[in-house]
DNA sequence: CAAAAAAATGAAAACGATTTCAATGGGGAA
DNA sequence: TTCCCCATTGAAATCGTTTTCATTTTTTTG
């Protein structure tokens, strides 16, 4: 033997032909019980495996999706591979990894992955344009995050962000402050929360209260948590979780309690949000949904018979956790 | 053209055999270098790509690793599967990821990989042994993550726990209590941290503080809080970062201040380590050379001509953060 | 200058499946 | 009985490379 069993071998042993043998486990037509059976009997025995290269050559199908991600230390990015995997196993079809820190390595990457290496491309890297990328791809179905044209998935973070002020606002909190995401920002628009919050607030006649925290990093929120402090605010929404949590350390550090002297509203849901104390309220993006969509619109680029999923709209939804609280007023 | 352009059409663009093509691009025989610039133009022209099956299925290699993964929720798993990424990418190697969260999916998922799809197994599910994963691969090299027989990898947990006991020692800590963690545990033996800290204390003189957490959850570290604190403990060994998070969300709540009354060490430096107030001095795991060494292992076993990595001794390396800090005794 | 060595290229086999085209045999209908 | 159809099966082509074996041309050497 030659190490490994081929369909030949499979069929000499049982002599009838590879052809027999191949279409006994398609099942592309029909063949007598009795030999199929046999066929069966004799795979196990032999304990043949069809060889994926071989198959590959005539099917033209790997079974196998890139995925361009940045980077796997983004608990956003992996809650989403996690979630693409899910989705893509439903249609048994696994991912080939591409990390890619600078976009160079992602367009090396994906001149890598198209030359039948991979059925489809799902691309998650923010530098890397659709047109780019489908370019690169040369044939090969991309199909970028959030940003695919046909059948497209809006996130409605303006609802979400409304459903945060309302939230807020039954808790009797009327200076209500944000501090918006710059990483939300898309193509020159601003933070689609922020002007969702400027809205509401003129809606409701207040004033906004705006304070930067530029980077969104944990220590930005821990250096801009004093001028907020400071102020009569009640009530914030913090660009994301991690600004949140510099918020709530500089307040422990102060000795400021939380969430009496302030209530605290996330974004993204992040595994810190569990973790701070108190434990974030925050807005989640509903990940499942997001990739069960972006999926089925690539298995329809790569399929056309896989039908292509109605227009998506996604609006983040409020986890409550302990970071917010009724309003009390000190002065009554 | 039938939609891709075959090494046949570079040949007969140029008049020239097939071979010739092949060789002017693998380098595997001298060509003229003008036949070989010609052949370059041809393909850029072209535009061809050399076709992955049929490559895969003369050389037997598809430049595939298959990564079995329980999970990419959990923060360890991620930062692992970042740094087998790096190690592979230095071989030119991509990750097929195979996320099974029951035994038996990783089982398929292990057949499906080792039929020529991938060139090598690294598996982490701690549900699923080396030799049953050797068995199902038939033939394909499988290496288990820190359970491979040859050049074994060995995390010292002890040294790990020797070097916080001494640092904690030298900030004039005596009452050092520990949350053994069942994770640890392995065939039979307990925590090996565990071992150490006791075997440490008897040395020194002093009796040993066992806490419980069973799970190794944050709510674990949560619900063994009052004990702790309520003891004349100064410091902790927390079995890992969650449950140290635990016992900090427990004392904020108390108004107890951390790192004043008690010092706490948590282990695996994982993302919530810099998110609690005060950040977690931690024991961290150097996750690079790990993953260097074990894909290393694999790549040897995959190619003989690639060698075999010494065997290597880990030990774990204090981050020092905020969580801890110099023992002041209140009763002087 | 002839013979051997070296350099450059071509032709065809191999890889292991799928798929197309062709053939066989048995059973029912005329 | 003869013919046709259908159910089964075989033989061979195909996919696009790599690799082996063979050939031609050029250069070197004694």
């Amino acid at each position: 033997m030659n190490g490994h069993v081929t369909i030949a071998d499979v069929a000499n042993h049982l002599g009838v032909s590879k052809s027999t043998v191949s279409h006994a486990l398609s099942g592309k037509r029909r063949i007598s019980a009795e030999v199929r059976s046999q066929v069966m009997q004799a795979v196990k025995e032999l304990g043949y495996r069809p060889n994926f290269a071989a198959r590959v050559m005539n099917t033209r199908r790997t079974g196998l999706v890139g995925v361009l991600v940045d980077s796997l230390n983004n608990p956003h990015n992996t809650a989403l591979l996690e979630e693409f995997g899910r989705a893509l196993s439903s249609h048994s079809i696994q991912m080939v990894l591409g990390t890619a820190d600078r976009i160079d390595d992602g367009r090396s990457l994906l001149a890598k992955f198209c030359c039948g290496m991979v059925d489809g491309i799902l691309n998650t890297l923010p530098e890397l344009g659709e047109d780019e990328a489908v370019e690169l791809a040369g044939g090969i179905p991309v199909v970028t995050y959030r940003r695919h044209r046909e059948s497209p998935l809006v996130i409605d973070f303006a609802a979400g962000t409304r459903t945060a002020l309302a939230y807020l606002f039954k808790l009797g909190h009327r200076h209500i402050a944000i501090i918006p995401s710059d990483s939300r920002a898309q193509n020159g628009l601003p933070d689609p929360c922020f002007s969702a919050y400027c809205e509401q607030m003129e809606l409701m006649g207040i004033s906004p209260r705006i304070f930067q925290a530029p980077g969104g990093t944990l220590q930005a929120g821990y250096e801009v948590a004093d001028s907020l402090f400071a102020s009569d605010t009640t009530a914030v929404l913090a660009g994301n979780d991690a600004v949140a949590s510099g918020l709530i350390r500089r307040a422990i550090e102060c000795g400021i309690r939380l969430p009496e002297r302030m209530s605290i509203v996330g974004h993204d849901d992040s595994p810190i949000a569990v973790v701070t104390s108190p434990p974030l309220t925050t807005l989640r993006l509903p990940l499942g949904p997001i990739a069960t969509h972006t999926v089925q619109v690539l298995m329809h680029a790569i399929d056309p018979a896989e039908l292509m999923p109605e227009p998506l709209t996604i609006i983040p939804e409020l986890i409550a956790r302990g970071s917010t609280m009724r309003f009390n007023n000190p002065h009554k």
